[in-house]
RNA sequence: GCCCGGAUAGCCCAACGGCAGAGGCAAUCGACUCAAAAUCGAUUCAGUGCGGGUUCGAAUCCCGCUCCGGGUACCA
């Protein structure tokens, strides 16, 4: 029995697959009834180009647990779809002429075959594309849904524009005042666009969080992004003009410390502020300085402080002060009101720019052991309020803080405020390759909604794709010229498109009844589906796509077209795959091909390695040497399998533990407690790792029976290399179920999941540590229900442990049943 | 700067507060072979980043650092 057995996945896993495509094996129903639902997904893939390694790594982790949702008794939907919109195969065809449309269909043409090749059970009767006619037409009518609700309006706002890219981003791809994708600097424009007042959901954004099962990280950098702040706002009035000036503060207690006041340069009042000051030419030179320099320069924390003065002052409406106006760059006009009230004792920022001009620092908070001198200013600590009214003085700073809104409010002054970073979101892409937005402009009508009865609004085709400042989409005059939906007079389209994070906001809702011509969805299919129960990605989306999708399934809910408030109950996120500590990438030329390691060692392979190497949710290096030590493990389960379904006894039912020898009965405990483990990691926190090293284990101790014992008895291999096969399944499907076929004859993946027999667990007998001061020193076997006074005294009967407490005090024995004796001595 | 992770053998990684080693890689040796591949077997290797503390007992809990990775940052 050497060489006939040969592991060959090459044979394996066609064979396999084309079982599983022959007879739609993943393909489900919508008919839930009396069975717990579970619905696995993914974050679907941007078809550009070839899958790369960090595809095989996140389908094999969704599959393993699709897998064994289903064979743990649940009707599971596992779909797959295409962020087929989006700027890269845009690009690419400025840059070919290949029309996007061609670029992407060969790119999805080609994760399809891998996925297949894969063996990754999916759905395909459920596959979608974004830039489909059939799905946008969707999108478009959410959008509709979301204008006639307000959530979708266009205004002139300052917008972020890439020089690069041509068109507007939103704020959620600027990082470091740079493109998210070209890397360029952004510049501030001025631009009409479209928006989603997803402003609106930022306390439910906020608060719901704490209903969803999510990685900590991945809800703190939501609220960090969200970023909602208590305080209040406080007027501050400008005597000379008579204007009031109110701004925000998360420090009301800290009023009475605020030495002056300064404004964004980009305050409308500040030209009139300054009228007549003397200041004007100053301030002028000033404020256009710090409109022209480029936004990184100016986020510089590190940065001197700079500022000039307006020539005004404003007063304080806690102590009537009079206090001095200053324009500096420090202070944004996107957060708050684009202007402070500085408290130089109690803020860095407001410290560094007193320290530049000279200005007073003044102590109102005092921490519980400070002596009260100006040393360890700005304070930010607790304490209680000092130089401030004798009403509030001595009160601990949030009492105070409290008590001061609280007058504020009374005298009319102020009230306490909330104040989010969170901005609309701007959807609006000045670009081709995405979904139009379906609105017309009329002359006499205005802004008009194409009927719902007339989408989709199809994407025509162009000659040019290159941006020149308007979508391309402007040069399809064909297109743009219509007719007004409500008047009839001529009129033009709206020609940009939508940002393609509209796209993948909502798709994992048109999985769940793809099939619907009439709706975008049936809401009473959805509710059997929605929402997501385990939902997997990278951690890359955790701000900008998690948070869309979150705000557009709250709207669609409140807008009576679903009936649950998050879409994905749970969230894992998957650690990269990286090359010797490096990510891969084509500049660095250390690019591991999922396509080649598949050729050369199987899919399962490919798959097993990726998820054996390390947690899945860390990070983890590709090493090609440890591809082949999995190899060699499922070709030796594959190997003992095969030989021993050609060998004595029939199937893979246990045998009798009364008819086996000890060594058998130890074997089928061993495939008892890789059941226990592998359960326990698939369960809890996917350390798909472990369980599969237990697996190894098992297969290890199969293989020393047959070779080293050469006795074994059959039957007990046979379960056990079956129990092997049926266990590694979710990760390996194809070597799991051949083994298990040859085997048993049955079809794995109906076969529902083992359960571990608890009694064949225990053991009868125990190895126990003695310890003297915690350190080894002797240990015994023993029954495993012997007493603590049993164990006791079996330990201070030792020898080795009476060499380490002789002549010396015994102050303390700790038993721990089935485990240890401690004897802690003293002198 | 702030907020999360992480640091265990030559490498990737395990270890409910209880024997530091499950698994894999690499290395060395051996069996099989005319030989090689494949296969099988055996062996070597750290006291857990550093300094304190709690405990009968700490890789694990607490405090203070260092280094690496990620996120975020004049957000008032």
């Amino acid at each position: 029995m050497s060489i006939e057995y040969r592991y060959d996945p090459e044979e394996i896993e066609p064979r396999w697959q084309q079982v599983w495509a022959d007879e739609k094996t993943w393909e489900v129903s919508n008919d839930v009834e009396g069975r717990e639902k579970s619905y696995v997904l993914e974050m679907l893939p941007y078809p550009s180009g070839e899958p790369h390694i960090g595809h095989l790594k996140v389908y094999s982790v969704g599959d393993a647990v699709a897998h064994f949702h289903r064979r743990t008794g649940r009707h599971v939907l596992h779909p797959m779809g295409y962020d087929a919109f989006g700027l890269p195969a845009e690009n690419n065809a400025i840059k070919t002429g290949v029309h996007p449309r061609d670029s992407t269909a060969k790119s999805i043409a080609s994760f399809q075959r891998q996925f297949r090749r894969w063996g990754i059970s999916i759905d395909w009767s459920r596959e979608l594309a974004t830039c489909e006619p059939d799905y946008y037409r969707w999108t478009q009518w959410i959008f509709l849904q979301l204008f006639h609700a307000g959530l979708a309006y266009r205004k002139a706002a300052t917008v972020n524009w890439d020089p690069v890219e041509e068109t507007v981003l939103a704020n959620e791809q600027v990082v470091d005042g740079r493109g998210e994708r070209s890397g360029a600097l952004v510049e501030v424009r001025h631009l009409e666009q479209w928006f989603f007042r997803i402003t609106d959901y930022a306390d439910r954004l906020v608060d719901d969080l704490e209903v969803i099962d999510w990685p900590e990280h991945v809800k703190t950098m939501q609220r960090n992004w969200i970023g909602r702040s208590e305080g209040a706002e406080v007027v501050f009035r400008c005597e000379d003009l008579a204007v009031d000036y109110p701004v925000f503060t998360t420090r009301p207690d800290t009023l009475f410390g605020a030495t002056f006041f300064v404004l964004a340069p980009e305050h409308p009042d500040i030209e009139r502020l300054t009228a007549g000051t003397g200041h004007e030419d100053e301030v002028r030179e000033y404020v256009n300085r710090a409109l022209t320099s480029d936004k990184e320069d100016r986020g510089n924390a590190e940065r001197t402080k700079t500022g000039v003065p307006l020539g005004r002052t404003v007063t304080n409406p806690v102590n009537g002060e009079h206090i001095p106006m200053f324009v500096a760059d420090y202070v944004l006009m996107e957060y708050g009101t684009g202007a402070v009230m500085a408290v130089p004792g109690h803020d860095q920022r407001d410290y560094d720019f007193a320290q530049v001009f000279g200005l007073p620092v003044r102590r109102v908070v005092e921490g519980l052991n400070a002596d009260g001198d100006d040393e360890g200013l700005p304070y930010t600590g607790p304490g209680v309020l000092v130089n401030s009214h004798p009403d509030f003085d001595g009160l601990d700073k949030t009492a105070a803080l409290d008590a001061i809104v609280r007058w504020l409010d009374r005298e009319g002054k102020g009230q306490a405020s909330t104040n989010y970073r969170l901005r609309d979101w701007l959807l609006s892409r000045q670009r081709y390759w995405g979904c139009p937005i379906p609105i017309v402009h009329c002359a006499a009508c205005g802004v008009i909604p194409v009927p719902e009865d007339q989408l989709p609004v199809v994407l025509p085709d162009v000659e040019d794709y290159k941006p020149k400042g308007q979508s391309p989409l402007a040069a399809a005059t064909d297109w743009v010229n219509t007719t007004c939906p409500r008047c009839d007079a001529p009129a033009k389209r709206e020609t940009d498109t939508m940002d393609t994070f509209v796209d993948s906001s909502w798709y994992f809702l048109l999985y769940c009844d793809a099939q619907n011509d009439e709706a975008a969805w049936d809401p009473e299919i959805l509710k059997r589906w929605a929402p997501v129960d385990q939902y997997i990605g990278g951690v890359e989306h955790a701000i900008l796509h998690l948070l869309y999708a979150r705000f557009f399934i709250k709207a669609l809910a409140d807008l009576g077209h679903l009936d649950v408030q998050e879409p994905f109950a749970k969230l894992f996120t998957q650690g990269m795959v990286l090359k010797d500590g490096e990510k891969m990438s084509k500049s660095r030329g250390n690019v591991v091909s999922p396509q080649e390691i598949v050729e050369t060692h199987g899919a399962d392979t490919a798959r097993t390695y990726v998820l054996f190497i390390a947690p899945p949710d860390q990070n983890a290096d590709w090493e090609e040497k440890g591809v082949d030590g999995v190899h060699r493990f499922l070709s030796r389960l594959w190997r003992l399998s095969a030989a021993a379904a050609d060998g004595p006894g029939a199937g893979a039912e246990q045998p009798d533990v009364e008819s086996l020898a000890e060594a058998d009965v130890e074997l089928l405990r061993k495939a008892h407690w890789a059941i226990d483990k592998v359960t326990n990691d698939m369960a809890g926190r996917f350390n798909f790792n472990t369980a599969i090293a237990a697996v190894m284990e098992l297969t290890n101790d199969v293989s020393r029976a047959v070779n080293e014992r050469g006795d074994a008895e059959p039957q007990a291999v046979r379960f056990a290399l079956a129990t092997a096969a049926s266990l590694l399944f979710p990760f390996a499907p194809h070597v799991a179920t051949d083994a298990y076929a040859k085997l048993t004859g049955d079809r794995l993946w109906e076969q529902p999941w083992p359960a571990a027999d608890s009694e064949l667990l225990e053991r009868d007998t125990v190895e126990i540590v003695f310890q003297v001061n915690g350190k080894v020193r002797d240990r015994a076997t023993v029954p495993a229900g012997a007493s603590k006074d049993e164990l006791e005294a079996l330990a201070l009967a030792s020898p080795k442990v009476a060499a380490f407490t002789d002549g010396k005090t015994i102050a303390k024995v700790i038993v721990v049943p089935g485990k240890l004796v401690n004897v802690a001595v003293r002198g």
